[in-house]
DNA sequence: ATCCTACAATGGACAATGTCTAAGTCAAGC
DNA sequence: GCTTGACTTAGACATTGTCCATTGTAGGAT
């Protein structure tokens, strides 16, 4: 986790408050959470951050490339805090728990040629969907 | 179209001009609408048709199986009318076009039981990301 | 053909999420 | 310790989606 301080300190980022809170909160807990969970937590340790910088960082922590952005099918994006190791997501579709996986295989190259219409393909998001065993009990 | 009115009727649905407005739509274009864009192509049909009909309608659709609403990274949901040939997702990063593609293999078997955490897996969503040629041009 | 009634549609308020702006603040280099 | 431009703030605004009370109507019953 310092490590991503070091990281971003090293491209230049100036190093507020703010964005050390957010990055310990994301680095934190390796669960995926919304932007304003995001916030809320952030609050906890710095009650004056507002939501527009939370919001704004998590935005340059993506395009950074330190965390990604999931969009499972609940309405908020999700921030996966995960980001250097590739991986896929299992998603509960009765209360939206959410797992990182590891498929076997390269899902990449199941697409062929003949089904990429000219696009240059970059990457590829897996999201499995089924019941996690809390709500299967219920 | 008269397939989907049909099925739609066997199961008991009441057919009304805003229902039967929202199917023409999804089947006119098998492009993939959000659903207020739904909504602006329904009001072209039938000016007084509201929004929340419009939701309830789409939402109604998708319990049914007639319709996968897709989350690729947009914020709103879109629809896909193309509910009965399995089949998978290629967005364009930068203009958000999106094409249905059939990639080799079925990944649900690429997720091996070690990695299931217990969940019963029923479905798996792959969403391909790249540039398309129109944006590649640019 | 007309009536009934449960189901559907309406519209507008509300909620949740995300974006923008103008003004104030502060980290980091000098 | 200054200065400066990047950062933060608060809150207005935009977009997307949901809810509810009221009104309308499809389709079966008569």
């Amino acid at each position: 986790m310092s490590d991503l301080l070091e990281r971003l300190r090293g491209r230049g980022w100036r190093m507020t408050a703010q964005r050390r809170v957010v990055a310990e909160v994301l680095d934190g807990e390796h669960v995926h959470l919304t932007a304003d969970e995001v916030h809320a937590r952030a609050v906890g340790k710095l009650p004056e951050i507002s939501r527009a910088t939370v919001y704004n960082t998590l935005g340059e922590l993506v395009s950074l490339g330190e965390v990604l952005e999931v969009a499972t099918d609940k309405r908020a994006k999700r921030y996966d805090p995960n980001a250097h190791q590739p991986h896929h997501h299992l998603v509960c579709a009765q209360c939206g728990a959410i797992r990182d996986v590891h498929p076997v295989g390269n899902p990449l190259a199941d697409l062929p040629d003949s089904e990429r219409f000219g696009f240059s393909v970059s990457d590829v998001e897996v999201t499995y969907r089924g019941t996690c065993p809390n709500c299967a009990a219920a």
